[in-house]
DNA sequence: TTTATCTATCGCAATATTGCAATTAAGCTA
DNA sequence: TAGCTTAATTGCAATATTGCGATAGATAAA
């Protein structure tokens, strides 16, 4: 029926698949690397930077803020956005821990 | 309208997109934890294992082959599957190149 | 060959995501 | 206040994803 079973799995597995779901836009990869670069905060000249409408980088900015990837404070008529560095922290170790699961190179099929 | 725009952005974000996307589903993230723990290789009992009906199980198996995280061979009647080391590594020195990308922690807005 | 077992595919329904035009909201400046 | 700029929200259309019943394909055993 189209909606993903949440309550199969564990905490843990729908929080990996829900930051992964964060990351699953090249638009929203874009922002999170343009950020880094830029490094001190910027408003929607992401606009300019991706072709995309403002609508649409208004709502990619929407989910990364929901997943607390990126913070937004008002300056004036703008909003001044940035990674949240603690956040960011916490997706790194994450999928690092995940992946580090050792994987025997040998024994495979 | 409702199709990602993947022109507008470099193979590098498309690519770490397209790996987060596999990622994206619990389910998914369930399978590699198993095949990860098992070690050896595993069939269907994927579906017993989750809550999920087979076509679904194959479903998820057939995304994750898809990006090659997982390999499988026919073993008689069933399927062995298992995880790709390869690709494993690839995916876990791509999320490290991305997420290492250093983040200052003070002078955020 | 027939039967049983396991997996893949098809087709469908329900839901989610993507993208944007139009509009609204909020703040600055004159 | 009115006018300007910027960002968020709304509403819609197009597409993608999720999940499963039914079916088909492949192989082993009888």
């Amino acid at each position: 029926m189209g909606a993903t079973k949440t309550d199969l799995f564990t905490r843990q597995q729908n929080d990996i698949a829900g930051m992964a779901k964060a990351l699953a836009h090249p638009a929203r990869i874009a922002i999170l690397q343009y950020l880094v670069k830029i490094n001190t905060c910027i408003c929607g000249d992401l606009v300019e930077e991706l072709g995309l409408a403002q609508p649409t980088i208004s709502q990619h900015l929407k989910e990364l803020k929901a997943v607390g990837l990126v913070q937004g404070t008002v300056e004036g008529t703008a909003v001044c956005y940035c990674i949240n560095p603690k956040t960011w922290k916490q997706y790194r170790e994450l999928f690092s821990k995940f992946f580090d699961s050792s994987v025997s190179e040998g024994n495979c099929c």
